[in-house]
DNA sequence: CATTCTCCTTGACTTTAGTCAAAGACATTG
DNA sequence: CAATGTCTTTGACTAAAGTCAAGGAGAATG
């Protein structure tokens, strides 16, 4: 990473950031508190939102979220009653004022997007459109983190649940896991394997698991990126992490079966280094099976901490 | 514009500029309050700021400011002096603790660069490195504000000042404005012609110029762009408001001439549709005259608020 | 050289943001 | 059904951020 990469990263974190953050907030708290305009907004349009979730989405401290919502209440912006399947937990919900302050803010925000493209001739407007995806992307992609975690967690069970969906989506006659190889919960649970799971912003994104063969090759199992975050190469970077998992517990081998339908995962595959193999087992879904060895001397050491521990304090790690 | 790219910007908005900006806040108030680190971020390396300088630049209360120099004081981190030319004005100047803890400060950014960089693959960082550049200069472009100004004005002097010294150095035989074409203040004025100023944060940083001559061709002068902000658009931009204003003002025809040595602005004129004529005048420095028809029918009217002008309140005006 | 203006500081606030512990209302569980 | 645990609110604070007006020191001006 050069010298010149880097300044060109603080260069935008000022230009950019810092400046249109500043304008984002000026606009947003038009004539209430930040705090207060955030929490109105997070609630949203919808059927109402609990306080632990809008606690969790803006990270703020029990107290000081009851009392916002407080204040808003005050101003008739919002309601809070209990929910009605666990009256401990509150439901905050906009009032027909609260919705229409939360439009307002909406056609604001689109008017300040404007603002920005329509100085800009037409062309551009299509550039900065997409270089702005593109740091989007990537920068998102480098918040993801990745950790090894219980398949029984429920982060882990709904990455496992949304696996299964998909590949019954997917597959011509469906997929019923039972009848698959197992790949179970003490299957994917040291020493006998491991889960891996792949969050970003606390939420799951992304699993992948081994099953290991003390001496056999291990297999590879339950690759899954949730659909909004495709495009962001987690696929490719939960597959080098399970390698490299793999190779701390001394595997030599990685083997993996795979239904034709999934075409990408197969070219991933394919681009990792995964070669196509006579079938090693009898999975009745699979039509391909893929194996690579893995080259056990570079088991890699050091790794910088990304943006995103650094971001959730300490609470990320479980 | 269509709705995706707007779509597009409020996402960028939301993802990057708000959770860059908070994390850069965050590290930035290491073990003091964000407004003093931002104080001793400002004062900078350098041979001291005028308080007036740093509250200009943070935008913050001049009660505020001092209260904020008042405890960077008090902690060792800075010196305020009175400034040696003008004793009502005081200038802050970092103490060697204060230098060290920017040096931490800068290292800690550079650092903050890196993780972003970090988790990707090189190819990966190298796309993230361009798309960040290519957004920071669009946005930037877009901050630009374009005024009718006073030529006697101190912006304009410096921009004026600055065309001069740029063609003395380009030209083969250097440029001496006694003996080109005069352009000067009151012909530079309206009605007998106006200078356009664009200015970006407040800064100078580009202008132009037009001499009308009633019924005959407007001429256009003093086209300069400030080399850190070459790579925008505003050359262009500057003369599609001058043509704008010529408009206004009843031309049906602007004329220029320039040196061979300036061959952006050759290629520029010759792109927004100016053609070589024959030379109309005897300016001793040029080697090509150019000259374009206004349509008259089409003054513009609308023209959307930039975000410029909204960032800066009600202080833009002049 | 008195007046006016500029630049900065100070005092006296207010508002926002945020923390922590106690407690109340409800749910869950052995 | 008592004990334990969860979710939220309340009270009691603190720190940071920001505002406003008065005033003092120095420069500029007629």
């Amino acid at each position: 990473m050069d010298r010149q990469s880097v300044e060109q990263v603080r260069r935008f974190n000022r230009t950019v950031t810092q400046r249109i953050g500043a304008l984002n907030d000026r606009f947003m708290s038009r004539d209430r508190p930040l705090g207060e305009a955030r929490v109105l907004w997070e609630i949203g349009g919808g059927d109402g939102t609990t306080v632990r979730s809008l606690r969790n989405r803006l990270d703020l401290d029990a107290g000081y979220m009851s009392r916002l919502l407080r204040s808003l209440q005050a101003d008739g912006m919002a309601t809070v009653e209990p929910h009605p399947d666990d009256r401990r937990v509150r439901v905050a919900r906009l009032t027909d004022d609260g919705l229409e302050e939360r439009a307002l803010l909406d056609r604001l925000s689109d008017q300040m997007a404007r603002s920005f493209l329509s100085p800009l001739k037409e062309s551009q407007q299509a550039r900065l459109v997409e270089a702005m995806g593109v740091v989007e992307r990537l920068l998102t992609a480098g918040l993801v983190e990745f950790d090894v975690a219980d398949p029984t967690s429920p982060d882990a069970q709904h990455c496992l649940d949304a696996y299964v969906d998909e590949l019954d989506g997917r597959f011509e006659g469906g997929f019923d896991p039972d009848r698959s190889i197992s790949a179970d919960a003490d299957e994917l649970t040291e020493p006998d394997g491991l889960f891996l799971l792949a969050r970003l912003h606390g939420e799951p994104v992304a699993c992948g698991a081994l099953k290991f063969h003390h001496n056999e090759p291990a297999e590879l199992k339950r690759m899954w990126v949730d659909p909004s975050a495709r495009g962001l190469g987690l696929g490719r970077r939960i597959l080098a992490e399970l390698e490299e998992q793999a190779r701390r517990h001394r595997v030599t081998t990685v083997r993996l079966e795979t239904n034709r339908t999934l075409t990408e995962a197969i070219t991933l595959y394919r681009s990792a280094g995964y070669k196509e193999v006579e079938p090693f087992n009898d999975e009745p879904y699979a039509h391909h099976w893929f194996e690579k060895d893995l080259d056990v001397d570079s088991v890699a050491g050091t790794q910088l901490p990304g943006p995103g521990s650094r971001d959730r304090g300490g609470r990320t790690v479980q």
